[in-house]
Formats: structure tokens, sequence, C-alpha cells
DNA sequence: CGCTCTATTGATAAACCTCAAATACAGTGG
DNA sequence: CCACTGTATTTGAGGTTTATCAATAGAGCG
């Protein structure tokens, strides 16, 4: 079996043992960009995790309106807990890049969280850090301005998926500015502008789906609104 | 020991045996209205149930803005996920009413999760409903107009708190409508004047701190864009 | 090179906020 | 019961932000 992750840190309270045992059980799949690992209102039969690649997370709204949950890398679950609930979950799972996925069904999650109850209390902690994503994302997007927002979006996500560079920490993801507009519900019109005005003032640098940010800590103060 | 509550749906999947241990085992308070149960920036030390009265669980933005995340009632849970990692929890409980609370202390909930696993598992659940309702609204900020929200909110609110009246169904919360406005994510004046409309159309009726629903199904149809 | 997808930018309009003043309401103490 | 006081609410005017629409330019790919 191919494993091309060093232990997740979203493991890292689990020993080699229990993440082995993990690995063991589940159900190794790769799927092509844009392909859908799970979609909103289906029966939440398996949870995942990143092996390789990204997960984008995304909801539609009534009028079918894109707005993107969060993107998730290797190591990261999808559906955790959805699949311990006989529920459907409204958001659908799509892949950004080619990516391998190891898929778990319900008797076999958990099975697994009793055999190794660490398990278990490994996914409290990423649940209270997804909430916690959440609850500042929404707090953000009820009391701050676009501008704002988008600088604290990108600040995210630099911090979730930057690399250093010669010109500075670029975002690895394709990130046109359509997904960074559904990243923080508004309009590709919006972020075009907003983003070439930070351009003019050299904070960032920008190209077809990429984005490097020369000065962090001038989006800082402006998220901040100083 | 005087519990009000008869055993709560939140905590259904559990023995009348397990929930009385978490009873027993937990400090009752008892707080007046307005008063602060826990800060953000405080460390979570203990986690709470809330056994009569309401909580308002509120986060604030960089300029001093309210946004109400949720109100919970008898039954439910607050800082439950928070306790368990050593760290701040951004969110400020605040009392509606006068309220009683039980409080666990980490070891004390940790030692009853031990022994009871059910009551973990229960955890999961109220924590999948908490991502869920975060997920909708956020979905509804990002993507809907503020009159849609506010009659999501409405229903969502009558829903979890909603008593039949001769009127129409009250909504059992002293809600103003500044604090309409802190939930979803608008100003007092904005919801006064939606408000106004609706009551013209005989939607509501609404008073000081006061929201009657007379025609749901009316703002459904609104809601969804109809 | 042409095709397609993405990005830029302008004009316009709509939604919504801000500020401010007037009004209504509930409770209190005389 | 009434006047008083502190909130809550309504409503208007005006301005800002942001969305919408549309047309053009640029980037990457076969």
């Amino acid at each position: 079996m191919l494993i091309s992750l060093d232990k997740s840190e979203i493991f890292e309270s689990l020993s080699s043992l229990q993440f082995a045992a993990l690995l063991e059980k589940g159900q190794h799949i790769v799927l092509q960009p844009k392909s859908i690992l799970f979609h909103q209102d289906d029966l939440a039969e398996r949870c995942f995790m990143v092996n390789r690649g990204r997960l984008k997370l995304i909801m539609f709204g009534e009028q079918g309106k894109e707005v993107i949950l969060r993107y998730l890398r290797s190591g990261e679950l999808a559906a955790a807990i959805a699949v311990l609930r006989n529920k459907t979950y409204p958001v659908t799972a799509e892949c950004v890049d080619e990516t391998e996925v190891i898929g778990w069904d319900k008797p076999t999650i958990i099975a697994l969280m009793h055999q190794h109850p660490a398990i278990a209390m490994s996914l409290l902690g990423i649940v209270f850090d997804r909430i916690d994503d959440l609850q500042h994302r929404y707090l953000e997007v009820c009391s701050e301005h676009v501008n704002q927002r988008i600088a604290r979006s990108l600040l995210r996500l630099m911090r979730r998926a930057g690399i250093k560079t010669p010109e500075g920490i670029r975002i690895d993801i394709p990130l046109s500015r359509q997904n960074i507009a559904d990243y923080c519900g508004t309009t590709l019109s919006t972020v075009s502008r907003i983003l070439s005005s930070w351009e003019k003032k050299d904070w960032i640098k920008s190209g077809r789906e990429k984005i490097i940010i020369k000065d962090p800590h001038a989006l800082v103060l402006f998220a901040e609104g100083v």
C-alpha cells in the first residue's frame, strides 16, 4: 500500500500503530480534477481522508450560487461526522487536482473508534477547528467589508497552503477570481477590482489562477481596519 | 437536587442512568439576565448545559460589532468541545433570562466520557447539528439578500423557540430589532423596515421585543426567492 | 493561430448602511 | 391614574458599497 503521507498533523495525537490501523482498513480511491467525491443530498455512507491532492468543499444556494466552505489538503477529513449520523450532508466535495482519498464506511470507522478511542478524541479536535474556522468566517461576513474579507481570506489560504518563493508567499491552490469570490461571498468583478488595487500597491502579485502575497503585514493591517 | 428538565432531546440517545450520572457530577449555577457565563478569550475550563432559561452565544467583530451565533435553550451545551482543547474560545455566553446552568470541569467531563462512551457519541451528534446550522447560515449570508436572511432567521428561531398562540406562532425569546440584526448580519433600521413591510402584508405581528409569525408559509416562499 | 477560459475595467443600478429625528412603549414612583 | 424616564421602534434623506451587465483584453493550449 502506497502512503505518500507522512503522518498528518491532524492525527498527531495518534500513535503510529493507531494511524496504521486507520490506513489499513480504508479503501483507496484516485480521482481526476473536477470530479465529485460526494454530492450534497447523498446519504453520507463513507467518510474520507485526503491522501494526495486537494478537495474543495462547497455548498450551493437556492439560486445556484456556489459557496466554498473549505479547501482540504493531505491528512484532512471530509464527512467525518456526517457518516456517524444517518443523514444527508448538504455539502459537495470536488477535486481540485488529481486527488487520492482513503474512504471508510460507517461500520469500519465505528469499529476503529471503539478499538482506538484516541481516534474519536482526535476527531473532536478536528471538529473543533472546523467550527472555529466557520465561526470566524461567519463573523467576518457579517461584520466586515468585502475588501477586508478578501484580505483575511488570502491570509487564511496563505497560512494553510502557502509556499515560499523568491517573490513572496504563493498560495498553492489554483485560485481563480471566481474561486476567491465564492470563498468570501462576493463576486468575480469585485475581487478583480480589489486585487488589482493591491497589485498597484505591491502587496500582492497575481496571475491567471495564481496569487503571490508579497506583503502579508500590509494585508493584516488592512484586514483589521487600520 | 432540583432538575426542572425532562431528559433533553439533545441527550435522547443516553440512558436515564447515564443522564443521571451527568447531572450528579455537575455544579449548578444560577445567573441573572444579561450576566456573562463565560467570556471570549477566557481559557475554556468548564463546559455547561443550560438547565433553565436561555443563553445567547455571541462573537464580537474588530470594530465591536456583535454577532449572535445561536440561542441555547434547556438541554443544550456550551463550550463542550472547547473544554477538551486547552485553548481559548472566541465566544461569549450571555444570559437572556434568569438562567440555571450545570457546569463540568475538564477532568470531570473526560471521566464521564470514559465511563459512558454514549456521552461522547452524543456529543458528536450535537456537534454535527452545530456545524450544519453554521454552514447553512454561512451559505445564506454569502448568497442571499437581507430580507431573505431575515425571513430564514425568523423561521429558524420559530422552529427552535416557537409556541402556538391564537394569533400565530410566537417566538419565545425577547427579541429586539437589534438582536435580529445581530443574528443575521444587518442593521436595526433595516430589520425594522422589513418587519414593518411584512406586518402590512399580515405575515407577522410584532411588538416591543416580540415577534409572532402569522403566515410561516409566506415567509418560506419568500425566503426561497419565489 | 484560433479557441476557450480567465481577468480587467467601465457604466449603471440596486441594496443597504448611516445618521438623525420623531414616536411608541413599558415600567416606576408619586 | 398619571407623568416621567429610559428603551425600543419607526421612518426619512442621503450616501456608500457592492452587484450587475457588458465589452475588451490577456493567457494558455492544441
